[in-house]
DNA sequence: ATGGGTGCAAACCGTTTGCACTTAC
DNA sequence: GTAAGTGCAAACGGTTTGCACCCAT
């Protein structure tokens, strides 16, 4: 149980909800990943670990986790919904497309011309969305040499 | 059938493919939308025009649009699949989660700033999505009058 | 007669729901 | 004993697929 997962649990208290052995499960899966996956990658997760756990309970759980705001929703370029983990600060990802590694990042400039764009149109803008995908500094190399294929 | 319209026939024929009647309806119900729709929206409104033509029909048309980039695929915040129409030149969108109205928009310095801060990461961007959801103009004034319920 | 395009229905896949049961307080 | 959480299986909704057919070249 990671410290990262100590958090998660204890920010889950706060909200008044338990603990249970099969969200503990879930929590320790992802606490520490530093990638992208989709629901269905922890179905499996879960499974190979304690096959007891049913489906809806894992559901269930990423729902929870997404309220409390340690989970995040990634739309992929495929249009296929996947998750990562992080703070439930203000910040952007960098998703590299193929090791599918999430790089947080903060860049107070593009919120203001973010903002600067909307007071243009006359809009109101309520909440943003900024993903970048591409390559990250590993996957680069790697790409060199085998040529791009992910 | 509108000038933007006739627009996307034209690009369909230039890649090789036909403008059969299926898809001069679906196409004449969406070049000139400024929202956005699903799928099923779509497959309703064809349905309307004409029962004939099937579901199957309607996807592979949307399927054949955004492949050569004229629909574009929007995230909504609650998850849902939408699109938008929109030319192929690169672009972002604020979206008005009011009335769905799409108003595309393009600025320099984001792309600057986003190249900036993947640079700093060792990054290397392939694609970027900007999406801005809130208010409209119209919208702001009707949710001042009507307590913001959408 | 060949190949692109179609309608239909069934299949599919990820997700949600209803329900009876368990568990912790 | 009550409320939260669970496993299971069935249902669901959106999308894809297989297939026989149609139509233009």
């Amino acid at each position: 149980m990671s410290t990262r997962s100590e958090q998660i649990s204890r920010l889950l208290n706060e909200r008044g909800y338990s603990v249970t052995p099969g969200r503990r499960v879930v929590i320790d899966l992802l606490a520490d990943r530093d990638t992208l996956f989709t629901a269905n990658d922890v179905v499996n997760w879960v499974d190979q670990v304690d096959p007891s756990i049913g489906r809806a309970t894992v559901f269930r759980t990423l729902d929870l986790l997404a309220q409390i705001g340690v989970l995040n929703r990634v739309h992929r370029e495929d249009g296929c919904h996947s998750y990562t983990i992080c703070d439930p600060t203000h910040h952007h990802h960098l998703v590299c497309t193929r090791c599918r590694r999430v790089i947080p990042f903060e860049l107070s400039e593009i919120e203001e011309q973010v903002n600067e764009a909307a007071r243009k149109a006359n809009f109101a803008v309520a909440s943003h969305r900024v993903e970048l995908f591409g390559l990250c500094q590993e996957c680069q190399a790697l790409g060199a040499a085998e040529d791009g294929r992910h």
